[in-house]
DNA sequence: GCCCAGGCACTCA
DNA sequence: TGAGTGCCTGGG
């Protein structure tokens, strides 16, 4: 990996596996917004970042040096060699070896837990262009702007605290539903300490997803996301609809239950499990496997 | 107009 | 303990 500054621009050349397009879209995070080709908006860290990829360098802008290896290179996880990972899934079987090849540039995202939360207890039940409008008017309303692009205004996600004061309705108005109670109760119970998402890096896997759990429509699925996109547990396997398809496309050949899954992909991807549920849903979800 | 979507809680056997 | 059902909402 090299990179270097050019005005208020960092450009990040000689980086494998990295695709920004397959990165974003594959499903992890829902605050992005599509330019053009290759050429992506992304609200994270209570900044607004362009981000240009082309042939052999990709272009991140505005920021600087300094703030590049602060935020960006932990958030897009481009200190984690994926060579390697991709070469050990690779070699467990011809659907893994496939799906990597089909995707080789999918990166997982660390990410802001409390926003990573909210977000996917709102993804239940909606298809991605629903949970982005959702995340974005919850944004709008109680977020702080950050800055506007063509006419465009960004804002952050609302901290706890300020999420705090919104009644069930206000998030009702967000269009959230029947998901608006459960996100007062996740501001409760991490603002009372009951859930506190600064030691689930410390927990164990099954610690970690427990405590989650603790809170109102939270169940393993949209735990296990949040453990893998935010907390750093890649052993974490999130089986929604896709995942679970292509799964019995590939593994099963017939309808099993959950915990079938879960148990199967602890044993057969062990510590890369959570790599492997990307590889396998983008590859899933594009080719729309097992539908 | 009906059906379904990246689950979950709730109810009832 | 396990299966069945309802849920806001918007797009196909």
């Amino acid at each position: 990996m090299f990179y270097e500054q050019v005005e208020n621009k960092v450009i990040l050349k000689k980086i494998g596996s990295f695709d920004i397009e397959q990165t974003l879209e594959c499903g992890q995070c829902f605050r992005f917004y599509k330019i053009a080709k290759h050429n992506y908006i992304v609200i994270a860290k209570k900044r607004v970042l362009n981000i240009v990829q082309n042939e052999d360098e990709i272009i991140f802008y505005p920021t600087s040096i300094k703030e590049f290896e602060n935020l960006w290179i932990d958030y897009f996880d481009l200190k984690r060699d994926y060579d390697i990972i991709k070469q050990r899934l690779a070699k467990i079987d011809k659907y893994l070896f496939n799906a990597v090849k089909f995707a080789p540039g999918i990166r997982i995202l660390n990410q802001d837990p409390w926003e990573c939360l909210i977000s996917f207890i709102i993804s239940q039940n909606k298809q991605i262009p629903h949970i982005k409008k959702i995340v974005e008017n919850i944004s709008k309303r109680f977020g702080r702007p950050i800055s506007s692009i063509e006419n465009k205004e960004y804002y952050t996600f609302p901290t706890v605290e300020k999420l705090m004061l919104a009644t069930e309705e206000d998030i009702r108005e967000c269009k959230a539903g029947f998901r608006a109670p459960y996100i007062i109760d996740a501001c409760i119970k991490i603002k009372n300490g009951e859930v506190n998402l600064e030691n689930l890096k410390d927990l164990s896997y099954e610690k970690a997803k427990k405590e989650l759990m603790k809170i109102k429509g939270v169940g393993p699925k949209i735990a296990d996301c949040v453990l893998l996109f935010s907390i750093g547990k890649r052993e974490a396997f999130p089986v929604d609809v896709w995942v679970k398809r292509v799964m019995e496309y590939f593994y099963f050949n017939q309808n099993v239950q959950l915990k079938d899954i879960q148990n199967f992909a602890k044993k057969y991807f062990g510590e890369l499990a959570g790599y492997a549920q990307q590889y396998l849903f983008y590859y899933a979800r594009e080719l729309k496997l097992g539908k």
